[in-house]
DNA sequence: TACCTTTTGTGACGGTTTTCACAAACCCTG
DNA sequence: CAGGGTTTGTGAAAACCGTCACAAAAGGTA
């Protein structure tokens, strides 16, 4: 909006774009405060502020990538991640054949290391793109080791002792929701 | 669980899997039916065949690949979509540079040709891995030619004409929403 | 300044979802 | 076949979330 020349924007507008509603839009940014101006509308500098204050995104993020098979490469090659702020410091897999590989200025390590690299680099968060049967395991190891959260891939649910936040993507039940989706609206049409 | 040889699940086993509670899996499938034995639990085998039929998967699907970029490259390679009955039947894009290239056994053609791609193909569901800019005009475009469900990798709300379902999934934004959940883990603790 | 238009922030309401709790149903044992 | 131990399916209650509607606040205008 900024780029396109808007100094300012309405709730409606927001809604219009988010595909949601006003109240909502009103209601959800009013739990983190209060950011317009009644009349007017956002400020769409100081709501681009706030919003990245609000989401911690204000400071960058060190990421450890644990799997280099295809998605993890597709990850790793993905450049909207260090432009938005999330820049991959590591790179482990557990498959000899990889290991020492050089991706960009980085050279893959070993997934047994995973204490080491993440204390090293500093890392923040874990990406897991790494095998279902891996996955557990190689997160209790990575929040021990003081990873802060974990980005998981894997179609498993991760079970981490302690308040450490784990987002999940799950391709395949994507697909399965939208055939679920598909499903349905074609009994109902 | 049939693979670990259980015959029976309970509905407090399912929901430790699944992680959530013994009462929501249990009235989230007496949604759709009464699928268990009271004191016995359900059969794995029939559970698992209605959920099959309940999220629309007795069948196979048809997939058309919109965009053979990085994530483009990963999705058609991830072995699982086959594996759970999506087949990839054609791949688009509209780089010159990539058109004719062979994936497989499937040569990647031209975007221009989404129409007719999708109507030789029958392809039933489409997963759009394209920049942004395109992805609202490569979405409408496929739901006229008669696409049914759309699996959407672009940092876009699509809007689309009628009731054709859209799956979003957007990996910078499940990368924020970690750092949201790490800072406000951190600020509570 | 007084008034009009716009748009926010937020209580109140209504609907939906989750949790609770228990009768009904099932298996097994003696 | 009676009784004990399980586990489902589901009403009722509680918690949660979205929508509505409007007073309060801002800017513009005469």
């Amino acid at each position: 909006m900024e780029r396109a020349g808007s100094t300012t924007v309405s709730s409606e507008e927001l809604a219009e774009g988010g595909g949601t509603t006003a109240a909502q839009v009103r209601k959800d940014l009013s739990q983190f405060g209060s950011f317009g101006k009644r009349g007017l509308g956002y400020s769409v500098r100081e709501l681009t502020a706030h919003l990245k204050q609000i989401l911690g995104l204000e400071r960058r993020w060190s990421v450890l990538l644990v799997g280099a098979g295809r998605i993890g490469q597709a990850l790793f090659e993905y450049p909207n991640f260090a432009t938005r702020g999330f820049d991959c410091v590591a790179v482990v897999d557990a498959d000899p054949a990889k290991i020492g590989q050089r991706w960009g200025h980085l050279t893959i390590r070993c997934a047994e290391e995973l204490e080491q690299v993440i204390q090293e680099t500093n890392a923040d968060l874990v990406i897991l793109a790494v095998p279902p049967e891996a996955a557990q395991s190689v997160a209790r190891r990575a929040v021990a080791a003081g990873a802060k959260g974990i980005l998981n891939f894997a179609a498993v649910t991760l079970r981490i002792p302690g308040a450490v936040p784990v987002t999940n993507v799950n391709l395949v039940m994507e697909l399965e929701a939208l055939s679920f989706a598909v499903t349905q609206s074609s009994k109902a049409g």
